[in-house]
RNA sequence: GCGCCAGUAGCUCAGCUGGAUAGAGCAACUGCCUUCUAAGCAGUAGGUCGGGGGUUCGAGUCCCUCCUGGCGUGCCA
């Protein structure tokens, strides 16, 4: 469906090509003063300038020629604004097509067209903690958005499960068992099926690991073992295996308490097989050349503001980086997929190293000129005092615990209010608690760090997850009083509250597009809360189920159903629903 | 050093390509439940938009400069 936004600026195009100037100056905006008027049109401000005359003598000529049945109001004010006010009989038609067409008339600017999300980050044998709850939830909230308009969007968890991370824990599972066969170079037979270690033991393995990085000599024995589990070691190989295997499991697992699910489990492994060939070529054109011992790729452009390191393709040890994995992978993702665009979800501080591996990917002609290459990097999230999330013993917070808090936390306010029966207190509090921390989550700025405080994002009042999901259910409640409702055609609207309502209803694509262009989720949650507060303002003001007018009910009934709709679309988007009752 | 990002109410943040009186939420105070869920609605109070210049009829928004904070800056991811 077209956009109300296009409707009217179309027709004040015309109006300004009518009344003798530029169609450009006709575009149409959303009211910043609501106290005035819906729309506004303040180009007859920037044409006085070129025209060299009163602004408001452009604004009378052009309000002149406007169709007067489009409005309720229709005026030229000083110093050269033209306001707008929708009649009622235009609305109830556009948000009645919303209402009967398909996604609600939202157009498929994706159709046809495949993009690649890459957007879960998560380590094997690393539990998933705090830091991989942003990545995601935004990350699936984008690939749901791509989705919903009309994209083929497939989304890959990109597992790291080939760097130093597994020489790391190699290396420190040797220096605990030595004596296992996976460390024997002359051993020719069978590794046993069973893990040598369980998820809890790789959960204490790597971070015991990790900490002794600093150590020059674990530190050389780690890096030693990952490049000889790259170049294909069959003892570790076969520990690989067993970490992968043991940890992916738990990984799936924890996703799908998040509601998270990514269509491809592809990790840095697999994109290993495309190294050879692709490094070899790559020297072979001289788009890599040889730099203080390693291969590297030349990506500074002329016109750079700032210092250009070379990307990095091997390391002067001969083992690969993550820009080489990386590279490799998109080679896969062309090879597999061909998308229009590939979008990366993580941390903004990778922002350099996706610049240059951009370049090197254009230079080395892996993508396409016309493929689109995206970062979307997100802030850190930091606890409630502004500094990087610590548990009360200076660990990282684990994703579960995250969880469980704030399930327990919402747990003691379902009891508390007493709406819901005993057998029903569980799954409404999930709900409830996945809305709080997404919501409170994803209505940040994505690019900007934001503080985490438990209190706040499950507070049940103000701009919150529990507070869209209240609003929904108060809708819910209603109509599932006043039965068969799909089918109500809308009507014009019968207050100023029906009004407001009905014109926050037709934000709907226009939001989701630019969501979707800035990669924001933030915007559809300020969205949900506007239309949210217009349905709580309608309601408060409206006595729906005890209107007399059977009639009017109706038309009551198919405008609170439809806000229903897009709410519950939108929070689909989000990545969490609501329960039936709270 | 260089580069990127941020600085808006006591706190957490919006503010779309420069436009009318800078908006929400929390916290504080005040009203509204014999009527569809008060996890709601309405209202009061709270601001030299980090400082200083400049462009413009008009600047939180664009340009310059300075201050403060965060991050990045060749073999971690």
């Amino acid at each position: 469906m077209e956009k109300i936004l296009d409707i009217i600026t179309e027709k004040m195009q015309q109006a300004f090509s009518a009344a003798g100037y530029d169609a450009a100056f006709g575009r149409v905006t959303v009211s910043n003063r609501p106290d005035l008027c819906e729309y506004q049109c303040n180009g007859a401000l920037a044409a006085a300038k070129q025209y060299k005359c009163a602004p408001i003598q452009i604004a009378k000529a052009v309000a002149e020629q406007l169709e007067k049945g489009d409005y309720d109001l229709c005026e030229a004010v000083m110093p050269g604004f033209i306001n707008l006010k929708l009649s009622g009989a235009f609305l109830a038609n556009y948000l009645e097509q919303m209402r009967t067409e398909e996604d609600f008339g939202v157009e498929k600017i994706g159709a046809g067209k495949t993009i690649v999300v890459d957007y879960g980050g998560a380590n094997v044998a690393k539990p998933l903690h705090i830091g991989h709850l942003r990545p995601a939830i935004i990350g699936e909230t984008l690939k749901r958005l791509y989705k919903f308009l009309g994209y083929n969007a497939i989304g890959d968890v990109h597992l790291g499960d080939w760097g130093l991370q597994m020489g790391l824990i190699i290396a420190e599972l040797h220096e605990r068992e030595p004596e296992l066969p996976y460390f024997d170079e002359g051993f020719t037979g069978e590794y046993p099926e069973e893990a040598p270690f369980t998820v809890t033991d790789l959960e204490e393995i790597y971070p015991t690991a990790s900490a002794k990085k600093a150590d020059p000599e674990f530190s050389h024995k780690a890096h030693q073992a990952t490049l000889e589990l790259q170049q294909g070691r069959r003892g570790y190989r076969a520990l690989w295996q067993h970490i992968m295997k043991v940890s992916v499991a738990d990984l799936k697992k924890n996703y799908d308490n998040l509601d998270v699910h990514f269509e491809k489990w592809l990790g840095e492994s697999d994109a290993d097989p495309y190294i050879p060939a692709m490094v070899e070529d790559m020297k072979n054109r001289g788009i890599a050349v040889q730099s203080e011992g390693a291969w590297v790729i030349p990506v500074a452009e002329e016109g750079d503001k700032k210092e250009m390191p070379p990307c990095i393709l091997v390391k002067s040890d001969g083992s690969a980086i993550y820009a080489t994995t990386d590279l490799a992978t998109l080679v896969q993702r062309m090879q597999d997929w061909n998308p229009e665009k590939v979008l990366y979800v993580t941390d903004k501080r990778q922002n350099l190293h996706f610049e240059q591996v951009f370049r090197a990917a254009r230079k080395a002609g892996i993508v396409k000129p016309e493929t689109e290459l995206e970062h979307v990097g997100f802030g850190t999230m930091n606890g409630k005092d502004g500094k990087p999330f610590k548990t009360r013993d200076g660990g990282v917070l684990r994703l579960e615990q995250l969880i469980a808090d704030m399930t327990d936390f919402v747990r003691t306010k379902v009891v508390e209010n007493q709406i819901v029966a005993e057998n029903e207190v569980e799954e409404t509090t999930a709900k409830i608690a996945m809305a709080a921390l997404k919501y409170g989550d994803l209505s940040n700025q994505p690019t900007k760090d934001y503080n985490f405080d438990m209190e706040r994002f499950a507070a049940f009042e103000g701009n919150t997850g529990p507070y869209i999901l209240y609003t929904i259910v108060r809708i819910k409640s209603i109509l599932s009083r006043y039965g068969a409702w799909e089918n109500l055609p809308i009507q014009e609207p019968a207050n100023p509250f029906a009004k407001e309502l009905m014109i926050a209803i037709t934000k709907l694509g226009p939001t989701l597009e630019s969501a979707l262009r800035a990669s924001a989720p933030n915007l559809i949650c300020a969205y949900i809360y506007e239309l949210a507060g217009c349905v709580n303002k309608f309601y408060h003001e409206t006595r729906i189920l005890s209107e007399e007018d059977e009639t009017l009910k109706a038309g009551y009934i198919a405008l609170v159903g439809l806000a229903k709709n897009v709410l519950e679309q939108c929070i689909h988007i989000l990545g969490f629903s609501a329960p039936e009752k709270m």
